[in-house]
Formats: structure tokens, C-alpha cells, sequence
DNA sequence: AATGAATGAGGATTCATTCAT
DNA sequence: GATGAATGAATCCTCATTCAT
């Protein structure tokens, strides 16, 4: 009876969980059959819940669908914003460091499956790439911008370099993961190995006495 | 008597255009709304006919669709392969001159539609990913490698490079289409004007004497 | 030239011969898929012409089907009158011409189409079938009822017969037909020599002796 | 508590319910306009339901007309199996006997329904119309052949009787409801009636002395 | 007269959403 | 809160009918 007041029943413990399990659910068809292509009854399947349960927590197909991205998204946000801090070493430590949690993050199978729908359903849901740019891409690629602005006084990389050299950077993180889910199967690219190999050849090829 | 010979009437000249003008109108609605939010009644209206019609030139919803793709990837197929025949001058010039063919090939956006429609759909067609990876993945890469193996026996790239890091050549490619289409209101890529600047820097940071 | 006053050219030949191709295909298909399940595009290939010429010479499809029947009716019906004439004989000697007759008469795939079609789809033709009760079925009971009745007169059939015995001597044809149509696969039976055996039974039975 | 084990929430008898009233309904239709012109809004609408209903209980429109015929031809088929028994008496009063059966099943305007629709669509559903033979014909004709060789037997019927002779036994069950649902309005015929009589004018002609 | 491309109303089927239990 | 039966709007697809050639 004391403990009531601590615990939550198990009841209580399902309810809150409910709307995790709906959305962990829900990404998994979304990713695989698109937004218009999936069944809100295959989502409950996978859930093990009935239809009509899903909308207890969620008003329509297009909520379930926003609220798939916004929730996973944010812990990789958390993630990089936290991580934002730290600025000792090299500036090709640092890169590499950047690179490790940007392969952690992708390592994620649930992050994937919000970059490709957010690559696939962007037309349909505006606000949500204007969320995950302001969120996710500005934050990231401000933090890339500092590094790399330190490197350029801290004379690693040379000053003609533009914004979009420094994008570029990240590009094997959208080509191989985009190459992955296409032709994993043919022949399957490992990000972390690739990206850093990519660092230093990008970091050789904008030294400064590269003209 | 003899024009009739050569010469076809308006009717013909209509019935041998309509493939086209469906094939074009449904690519078009296609990318913008996936495979399963496509209104095949949009797709007629788009192209400026009825529903029906469109059933007298194509079986069903999924054939008007793998259509779409193999018709629209035909054109950037065959001038991948018509271009890889010339092997003169410096590996700088070959590359750049493939990333001119590039991104000639992406500034046609029915083909950075199809490009779309095959990332966000795939996972429904995997023959026509197949198609895709043989047709056109294949070969861009197997041109691609010829140019680095010809860099290396020239003295032009080290010997160590992985065949991952001549595919990141191109990754630029992806990731600037990607990011175009998600965030090109935000912040517009010029594809060749990076891609070029991304060659530089790579063959700088590839050149035999960086360790 | 002094031919042609005489001779219809082919093309003149063809275009009246044109009505009666399109319903002895037409009545091919009805009889196979129904009404409603027949397509004209069916009924056109069937007649070696093209869907819309079926049009120039019936209204619609309604008006096709009823086509059909009266036209295939058209026969048997002249066939029955014609031979309603001659009264000479046993009763015996009538009733198995008239078995001959009826078993002629069915012996023809048209002519069972047709009854096939009426059975069917006599709910949605009331018309027809009005038509047919009025100039096949009527005229066919009255001969019968003519020789019955020459055969009670004749002592020959006992006299205590009902109208609806005198019917059931022909039960043997729908019963045969429809069995045939059903389960032919299976076994089929022999319309002209199952009927002559059962006049012969059926008599035997209608002796006056017989109570 | 205690009732709750024993008694169905409306929800449930209603839902167990369903499947039946829809097969009724579609029978109905079915019957009256034939597979392909039946609208299963139609359908819906004759079951007090909406369309979208059927679909919870049948695959599709086929399934649908396959589960009408089989649901329906249930009833007959055991009748006809548990009536099988009874051998005592004379072949006069077992004849009769069977008369009464038939004329009880045919008394059933569903069942009328299910025959006719075996002769209308048997095309389009030849497993139908074998599993009728199989479950319906097959037995009844067994059972009849088995009451005419015991008659032969017992001296009451001619030994050169044929098989067929003994189907046409029958044919006026088939001959009465074919008249009856073209003709019915012009002029009615009562099947037992009109059966019993049949049958006793077969025996007197069968009668061994007849030749 | 003949064609067959085009139309669009009509019907089968699906599935997001509601609501009685 | 949870269920899942029921709904009906939405969408694919067919085919009778029209009409320009």
C-alpha cells in the first residue's frame, strides 16, 4: 500500500508506454511501405494492439506520422547538441569525433528510417523538413562550421574553403546510407571506416599549401 | 495517294504520343505523391485525358509506374555509355569532364524524379532497383573505377585507395540531389560548381606524396 | 457489268451478312458468360469486327440479347407450325414424330442456346420471355394437346388425363437439356432415344385399362 | 458474473449473425440479377449493412456466390442422406415417398435460388456445379436406383428398364420448376402434385407385363 | 460502312475513422 | 481505456457507348 504511492501498476505502466510502442511500431511500417501505403491495421499488428487503440493516443494517420518523426528525432538532436561542447584537440580529432557520432547516430536503425521518410514523404509533410532542418541539419552543420572555421585559424585547413566544401564533408553520411538501403544487398558500404577514411583525405586535400 | 504512304493522320500521330504524355504526366505525380498516394485520376488529368485511357496504354497502376522508370532512365543510360569511350588527357580533366556528364544528366529533373521515386519506393519494386543498380549504377561506377586505376598507374592518385573512397567521389552527387530537393527553399547546392570544387580537394588529398 | 444488276458485289454481300454474324457470335458469347458478363468487345472478336460496327446495327446491348433470341427463335418456331398439319396415324406414330421433331429442334447448339438464355436471364427480360411462352411454348402445347386429345377421342389415352400429365410428356426435354448442360461431363444422355423410350412408357401407363 | 459465461453481448450475436443474413441476402440478388449483374451495394442494402460490411465476412463477390450455394445446398443434402434409410413397403408408396422429400426441398425458395443459379452460372463455377453433383445428384439418383431395383426385384417393374428410364423418373421435378419460374405467372404447375401423378402413370406403363 | 481511340459512369474493393460495448 | 465491428468515402479498374477519322 506505501508503495502505491511510489509505484505505478502495472496498468499505469502499460498506459504510459502505449504511445511509445504505438510510434516505435508505426516508423517501422511507415519506413517500409511509405506513408500512403500504410495500414493503420498492419501498425496495430505490430503493436499488438487493436486498431481503434491507436486512436486513443494519436488523432489521425497524419498525427501518428508527425509525431514518428518528432519523437525519434529528437534523441539524436539531444545528442549533438550536447556533444557541442568539447573543443580540445586537433582539428582532425575533432572531425574524427564528429564523424564517430554521426556513425552512432545513424547506426540507429529507427534514426535511418526518419531520414528516409523524411526523404520520401518530405512533399507531403513541409513542416516536418523545416523542423528537421531547424533542428537537426543547422544545428549539426553549425557545429561542422565552428570546427572547421578553427581549423582554419588554427591554420589545418586553408582559408579559400567555401560553406559548401564544408558540407560536403558529411556527403558520404547521405551516400551511404542511402547506397546501403538500395543496393545493401549487392554490396554494403560501412559508414563509420568509409567516413573517416573520407576525413583525412578531405583533411590532405584542404591543407593549406594546396594552394 | 503517294503522301498517304508516309504521312499519319492526326489520330495516329495522337495514339503513338500518348504513351509519352502519360508516362510524363504520371512521373510527375508519381514523385509528388509516392507510388500509393498517386490518383491515377490526376495522373489523367495531368496529362490531359481520362481515367480510362490511361488503361488502354498500360495494365494497371504498378506497370504504369515501372514504365515510368524504365522510359525515363533509358535517356541517362545510354549517354553514360556512349561518353565512356575517350581516354585522353589527365585524370583532373577526365573526372571533371564526368562530373560535367553528371551533373547534365540531374539537371533533367524527370531524372532526379525517377532518382526519387527509386530511393522512396524501392523497397516496393526491388526488381526495378535491381534494373537500376545494373543499368545504370554499374556501369557510372565501373567508368568511374577506370579513371582511378588509370590516376594510379599514372602516378596521379596513391596506390592505397580503397574502392570506397573512388565511390565517394561522387558522393557529393547524392547528397547535394538530396539536399536540394529537402532544403533547396533554405539553402540552394549549385551540383556542378561543388562537384568540381569536391574533385580538387580530392585529388589533392589522393596525391601519391600524402603519405 | 451485266453481272452486277444481277449479283451483289461482296462488299453489298458482306454488309447483309453483317446482322447475322453479329448475333450468331453475340448469342455464342451470351450463352457462355450471360448476360451481364458478356463483353462486346467479346462479341466483336468473336465476329471478326470491330466493337463499334456492332453499333450500326443494333442500339445497345439490350437490344442485341433480345435480337438474338428472336432471331434464333425464328426458326424452330416456322418448323413447329409447319409441321403442325399433318394429322394421320396412331397416337403412337405422333407423339414420336413429334419426339423427332422436338429432338431436331434441340439437336441445334443455337436453338439451346437460346433456351439456356431464357432460362437465365428471363428475369431480367420478362419481355422475352413472354414472347417466347406466346409463340414457342403456347403453339408447341396446343399441337400436343391436339394429338392427346385425338387420342382420348381415339381411345387410345385413357380419359381421366389433366393437362398438366399432358405436359410432363415432355418433361424429358428441360430434364435432359439441363442435365446435359450441367453434368454432360459427366454422363450425358440421349435426347431423341431417352424421349422415344419415355412416349413409349408414358403411353403405356395412359392406357384406359390403366384405371 | 455467473451469466456472463453463458450469455453474448448483443455485439456478439449480432456478429454471428451477420454471416448469415448477408448469404441470405446475396442469395436473393444473386438469384434475381445473376453473379456479374449483382451490385453488392445491393446486396448490403437487402442485408440492412453497408457495403464495406460483406468484406469482413467474404474475400470477395466470388467467395461470396461460392458460400451462398454451399451454405444453402447444406439443408437438401442432408435431408436427402438422413432420408436414405427406410426401405419398407412397396416401390409404389417408397416412389411417393421420395416424391414428398423433393417436392419438400423444391417447396424452399432457397433452394429453388441455388438451382437456378447452378444453372446460370454453372459456367462460370464448374467446382460448384461438381460438388452439386457430387453432394446432391449422386446421391439422390443412388437412392432412387436402389428403390427401382428393389421394384425390379419385387416383380413391380419391368427388368428392361435403363437407367435413363429411371432418371426421367424425375425429370418432371426439373421440368416443373423451370415452367413455374418462366411461366409461373401464365399458368402455375403444383410440383407434388403433378409429381405423384407422374409417378403413377410411370409405374402402370413400367408395369412387367408391358411387353 | 467500319474502325478503334476515347470517354466516364458504374461497380469491386480498401481502409481511415467512428462508436457501441 | 480498449476493442473490433461497422461505416462509407475514396480509389482502382471495367466496359458500354460515342465519335472523329
Amino acid at each position: 500500500m506505501i508503495e502505491r504511492e511510489n509505484k505505478k501498476n502495472s496498468r499505469t505502466v502499460q498506459k504510459e508506454a502505449r504511445p511509445k510502442e504505438i510510434l516505435s511500431a508505426a516508423l517501422n511500417v511507415f519506413e517500409s511501405n511509405g506513408f500512403a501505403g500504410t495500414r493503420l491495421e498492419e501498425v496495430a499488428k505490430f503493436a499488438g494492439i487493436s486498431k481503434g487503440t491507436i486512436y486513443l493516443y494519436f488523432d489521425n494517420k497524419d498525427e501518428l506520422f508527425k509525431a514518428c518523426v518528432r519523437e525519434t528525432v529528437g534523441k539524436p538532436i539531444a545528442k549533438t547538441l550536447e556533444s557541442a561542447i568539447n573543443f580540445e584537440g586537433s582539428t582532425e580529432k575533432l572531425l574524427h569525433e564528429l564523424a564517430e557520432k554521426i556513425g552512432d547516430t545513424f547506426s540507429d536503425p529507427e534514426y535511418r528510417s526518419i531520414f528516409f521518410l523524411i526523404v520520401s514523404e518530405g512533399k507531403r509533410f513541409p513542416k516536418l523538413v523545416k523542423f528537421y532542418f531547424d533542428e537537426v541539419i543547422t544545428p549539426s552543420v553549425s557545429r561542422l562550421s565552428n570546427i572547421i572555421q578553427r581549423g582554419v585559424d588554427r591554420g589545418d585547413i586553408k582559408s579559400s574553403i567555401s560553406e559548401e566544401d564544408a558540407l560536403l564533408l558529411l556527403s558520404p553520411v547521405i551516400f551511404i546510407n542511402v547506397w546501403n538501403r538500395l543496393f545493401g544487398n549487392e554490396k554494403k558500404i560501412n559508414l563509420k571506416d568509409t567516413l573517416h577514411s573520407h576525413i583525412d583525405i578531405w583533411l590532405d586535400g584542404m591543407r593549406p599549401e594546396n594552394k
